[in-house]
DNA sequence: TCTATTTTTAGAATAATTCTAAATTTATTA
DNA sequence: TAATAAATTTAGAATTATTCTAAAAATAGA
């Protein structure tokens, strides 16, 4: 492992926020203020394609980056902010429904989060 | 509904294919060879914001646009490519687990499509 | 140390999507 | 119906996220 693909990995691995890669950018360069952005992306790619970490897509955002240990997430529909939460594990049954098909599986569950609720009450009392 | 409003959403519903912005685009010009690919976007957001079509985003990919009848999605993790499959519904069980919060779901499982299954042996067998 | 390989940099290029302003179409009202 | 307002579409520029390319730098191997 390289300098910044140990770096990388340890932000994304170590942080319960889902970060962008412009957000992991950010972070590295205070400690190598010299890196580039490109860098930034080879390094999660590398690191995504050797499985040790997460790229989540949600429709129209750009892609965040997340610690591989198993959860599932709660998307906003208002502010699309990303919440962890852990779930039902699905394996068994995805693995009984489809064979040895399967490789993994991705579940993310949309909500309205506590602060645009929060936000919509406030907006709708006036 | 505007004339290009229904036109995109009988292409996007009538389809069994998981289709790009681009190939709606296409699509729509056999019929309106003046239209634009602007309205195209401005379409598919103003369906999807009705709650009229799915987008499905996967990373790395152009959003795809599919219709709204239930079902999941098998993402090849080598071509990418979509199929749809119907799996064991998961409403109930997630209302149990989250309560009101919950607004609606998308679950995608990964594997490797047929044809790459078929396309990776006949490479290793070499 | 010399050579080969890999990584990083810099910045251009690409792809997908959105934005802006003007033109056109559609709907509303006098 | 004419006039006005509102919504949609067009054209094309702009933006954003990401990838690519070629050269430079760093690292590893012989």
């Amino acid at each position: 492992m390289t300098r910044y693909e140990k770096e990388i990995y340890g932000i994304v691995s170590n942080s319960y926020e889902h970060l962008t890669a412009e957000k992991i950018f950010e972070e590295l360069k205070k400690k190598y203020p010299g890196v580039v952005l490109a860098t930034v992306y080879n390094n999660l790619n590398k690191l995504w394609e050797a499985g040790m970490i997460r790229k989540v897509s949600v429709e129209g955002m750009a892609d965040r980056y997340d610690r591989m240990e198993k959860h599932d997430h709660l998307v906003c529909r208002h502010c699309g902010k990303l919440a962890d939460i852990g779930l039902e594990d699905l394996t068994l049954s995805l693995k009984g429904q489809l064979g040895e098909f399967f490789l993994s599986y991705d579940l993310k569950v949309f909500y309205i989060c506590p602060e645009c609720r929060e936000r919509l009450n406030n907006e709708n009392e006036r």
